[in-house]
RNA sequence: UCCGGUGUGGCGCAAUGGUAGCGCACUCGACUGUUAAUCGAGUUGUUAUAGGUUCGAGUCCUAUCACCGGAGCCA
């Protein structure tokens, strides 16, 4: 194989125009044969949702030894002539000179038809399903997002923080942890009736990260502003179509931001990241918005060109208690929103996005700044149409006395979490930050209604397969 | 975890308690600058698993498992 000449499906179509000496390696999607001595071969290599259609002749180089092995399927490399099409559906095809199979796909066994499949079924194929068309513009999308994040951020000085997967701190109310632990599980070492830790890999108990903010927080404490952007692990035993055990978060962190800098990050955030999508994945997101969800466009358009709508926690319970609407659970100052509350303010009541703020302290964690008071504290979600809670960031507690007495009150052993107390002793800062769930993103911006279906290999109670 | 639903050829689905069928895919043939190709013929089943009721169970009952949707929790 000559390493040097290789051209890319999307190059290819873009450039468009009458060329010899193409060459293009990718995966026949389909195969038409004529009885007038030639066959249609559409390929993809995923460089695009697009295929190439290719003509070949059957007396070219190659055809006659490999069309056996020639299906859907089925990896092949293919040199030639790139012409203007005869035929309607695309401009430009590639006439073969030559054709070779790298890998044939049985068309008894192979299991991805020239139809759509379900979901469902796709996922129990996961090894497979990035070779249909949904799947590809998902992860194109998906890639394109990550990048774009990291744009984001890094045209506006943030630094990129590693923070560690392993993790003896829970982020309090994060939800159940995986335990990490090199012991017997059947016999463990123990001591007074429990597991003995000391003994234990890292010598006490340690867990995957379910959030990397606490220690966000100390390089924002030095460095300014810094975000992250990785894995994050919850063992929440939640069955639905927006959870995962495994997933990616992105979490900045900002000294010197207070709740409303930090409401304008999120903000201008969220227009970068459609504004982006939009110029960069037109063709994938017009597949979406015609295969998956026929408003994603015209959704995504209206993010990028009007403001979010921001109002208090108090404020929205008014607006929920006024509304005539009969929520099965009922709305009341203190109480948790619920999906359906959620869904009622940013879909009828706003129609846009929106970022609830100023919620009470005691349905938050005990790292939220108490605004005065003490009734509420500097929280706010950003809630997206159909999607819910895509956002979740506070201004942080900066006052060493008060979080210890928020600790306390909220049963919190202060003594473990005394290197997070220190940022409150030595140089301490007004800070803020915020967590975006990926796959939300991901979610929300193709249209995909399943989380599982927007992330390569999904991690969910009870499966772990490939 | 709770509530509801579903589980039938490779895939999508059908079948008042009475002979398991259709579409797609696949195989063969015909036709064709084709493009969700078209036309003809053909192959494919321990009806999720284990019990039970019944002369007889895909269908009814019980349990288990899996999946889907909703809820809770959250991102």
């Amino acid at each position: 194989m000559e390493k040097s000449k290789r051209d890319k499906v999307k190059e290819i179509l873009r450039r468009g125009g009458e060329r010899a000496d193409v060459r293009v390696m990718g995966w026949v999607r389909t195969r038409r044969d004529s009885k007038g001595g030639f066959s249609f071969l559409e390929i993809n290599d995923g460089s695009c949702l697009s295929n190439l259609q290719v003509i070949s002749d059957h007396n070219i180089d190659g055809f006659q030894s490999y069309s056996e092995k020639l299906h859907t399927g089925s990896c092949v490399e293919v040199s030639g002539k790139l012409v203007q099409s005869q035929g309607k559906g695309q401009s430009v095809e590639l006439q073969a000179m030559s054709i070779k199979v790298y890998g044939g796909a049985d068309p008894e066994q192979y299991p991805l038809q020239k139809k759509q499949h379900s979901f469902e079924f796709l996922r129990e194929i996961a090894h497979l399903r990035p070779r249909t068309n949904t799947f590809g513009a998902v992860m194109r999308v998906r890639n394109r997002l990550a990048y774009s994040i990291h744009n984001f951020f890094q045209d506006r000085g943030f630094v990129y923080l590693h923070t560690p997967i392993i993790t003896t701190s829970d982020c309090e109310g994060a939800g159940e942890m995986f335990q990490v632990t090199t012991l017997d599980p059947g016999s463990p070492p123990m001591v007074d009736g429990k597991t003995d830790y000391s003994q234990d890999f890292f010598g006490e108990k340690t867990s995957l990260t379910v959030s990397g903010q606490l220690e966000g927080e100390v390089y924002a404490m030095a460095l300014s502003e810094i975000y992250t952007f990785g894995p994050t692990f919850r063992a929440e035993n939640s069955n639905t179509s927006r959870h995962l055990s495994e997933f990616w978060m992105v979490e900045p962190e900002m000294a010197f931001y207070d709740l409303e800098d930090d409401m304008n990050l999120a903000e201008d955030f969220l227009h970068y990241l459609f504004k982006d999508v939009l110029e960069h994945c037109q063709e994938d997101l017009e597949f979406f918005n015609k295969r998956i969800d026929k408003t994603i466009l015209e959704r995504h358009r209206g993010i990028v060109e009007n403001s979010f709508e921001r109002i208090p926690y108090s404020e929205a319970i008014h607006v929920l208690e006024k509304s005539n609407k009969n929520f099965i659970y009922s709305v009341e100052w203190g109480c948790n929103l619920q999906s359906e509350h959620e869904r009622y303010l940013s879909e009828e009541v706003f129609k846009k996005p929106v970022i609830i703020f100023n919620y009470p302290d005691e349905i938050k964690p005990f790292y939220m700044k108490a605004n005065e008071g003490g009734e509420t504290v500097c929280a706010m979600d950003v809630l997206l149409p159909k999607l819910g809670e895509i956002i979740g960031g506070s201004q942080r507690e900066d006052d060493h006395e008060v979080l210890m007495k928020r600790m306390k009150a909220k049963g919190l052993d202060t003594e473990h979490y005394q290197w997070y107390l220190d940022l409150r002793r030595f140089g301490s800062a007004p800070h803020s930050g915020f967590g975006l769930g990926f796959e939300r993103l991901v979610q929300f911006v193709t249209g995909m209604e399943n989380i599982r279906d927007v992330i390569p290999f999904p991690r969910t109670p009870k499966h772990a397969r490939f």
